[in-house]
DNA sequence: CGCCCCATTGAAGGGTTTCAATTATCGTGG
DNA sequence: CCACGATAATTGAAACCCTTCAATGGGGCG
């Protein structure tokens, strides 16, 4: 089964439906053709390409089929304040339900090919179907989740420690979807990365070599090979 | 009708039931008469007893009427890293929605009153009524959009930002539950702050007597006046 | 009143940033 | 296919911020 998906698309990362965020939401609906509407499947944008810009109305979450995603916000310096990035799989604009806009622009790192899902036709959908609304229920805690261990790791790590920890959590987002390979090509620049992380570029840098020097990384460009993944955990915490 | 409650209770912070989390859902509630099981009224809990340890089932979802509370995981080395403070009106428990499991261990930090939301009856009010469930979406929704600006805040913030940002914080949630005065008593010690910001309490005791000289705050024990909110808030970001 | 814990203050050390220079990589056009 | 320029990434040295270690001060509770 999953074979098939990978060899239908997909050169680099993507999730089998199967594996999406969504999970049997998407598949069975489709089958059932009574969603077109609530779900409207791969929609591509090019590499750069600006999804959503910040404070739009919201009206549809996006669900990463292939690709990678960045959200930032503009600061009120002008420059460019980076909130997360997107793998396959993952569900972006959970946060808007409450604000009504986006919070944030949405960038494609590369080409990409999303699913978007209508927010209102969702709610109708909670209320005919329980397993749908455990479904978002669970999307939506599993999110906060992830954002307070994510705080913890903010708040709590050095840059090392930071650094180890989001390539890590890299790793285990694509095994998540079925990805096990040890090999990861970023998506995002040295730059984004420390950006994201709070950190320089310089130190993002050197952390890097280090991380080479003691063995456990092997990074070439944007392809990090992890040459000990234990090693790896026990630097991120 | 707020001072009524206020007269009624609260020598210290407590929200009015009008100004909670659940807002609409509890009152009415209540009045018809119909969810004295959803929703179990102020259960009372006194200073450091534990509501909740880390890793039990999860059942119910806490809602704060009166007092503190702050959730805490123990590390790997033994030590206490606490996840968050709660104030009233605050809702605890939305990530446990998909682990099944409380994640962290629940405290008070003074005498609390606490009300009590079964889960399993909260989705079957959210099946027959929308107005709860789309309160309930709203609720996991700025919880996650709270955690972005927190992780935002930790990632990129240094030390003397934190602790600004998160006494401003502070105020504004008391301020969004109808206390919008300046002083503000802390219920959590420096060792608490500290742990929570990721700092150490040498470091927040530092920053403290700095805004102090800058006539930003004026500190006296577990008291804070804020003496210039603007300043505050442009040191907190 | 005295004890203990919490908070404050000071000085030295380590980690991260900043500034500056060099090297590598990518896309473009010759 | 190579050369070139522009951008991205790496490396080094000094400055700054936060922590660590150590000592002192203060407030609450028996």
């Amino acid at each position: 089964m999953q074979t098939k998906y990978k060899s239908l698309r997909s050169k680099s990362y993507s999730v089998p439906c199967e594996l999406c965020s969504v999970g049997s939401l998407c598949i069975p609906m489709l089958l059932n053709n009574t969603l077109h509407t609530v779900l409207d499947r791969k929609k591509s944008y090019i590499k750069d390409e600006i999804l959503i810009h910040e404070n739009t109305f919201f009206t549809k979450l996006f669900i990463i089929h292939s690709g990678a995603l960045k959200t930032y916000v503009t600061t009120s310096d002008g420059n460019e304040q980076i909130n997360g990035f997107y793998l396959p799989g993952d569900i972006v604009g959970l946060d808007s339900i409450s604000t009504k806009v986006y919070n944030y622009t949405v960038k494609a790192l590369n080409n990409v090919a999303i699913c978007e899902l209508d927010y209102d036709e969702l709610m109708s959908l909670v209320d005919t179907n329980k397993s749908v609304r455990d479904m978002i229920f669970k999307l939506l805690s599993s999110d906060i989740y992830n954002y307070q261990k994510l705080v913890l790791c903010y708040s709590q790590k050095k840059a090392d420690e930071r650094l180890a920890y989001f390539i890590y959590s890299l790793y285990k987002r694509y095994e998540k979807r079925g990805h096990t390979s040890l090999n990861i090509k970023l998506s995002m620049s040295r730059t984004d990365i420390a950006n994201y992380l709070g950190l320089t570029i310089e130190t993002v840098s050197r952390i890097l070599t280090k991380f080479q020097e003691i063995d456990v990384l092997s990074v070439k460009g944007k392809y990090i090979f992890i040459k000990n993944l234990n090693a790896l955990i026990v630097l991120g915490k």
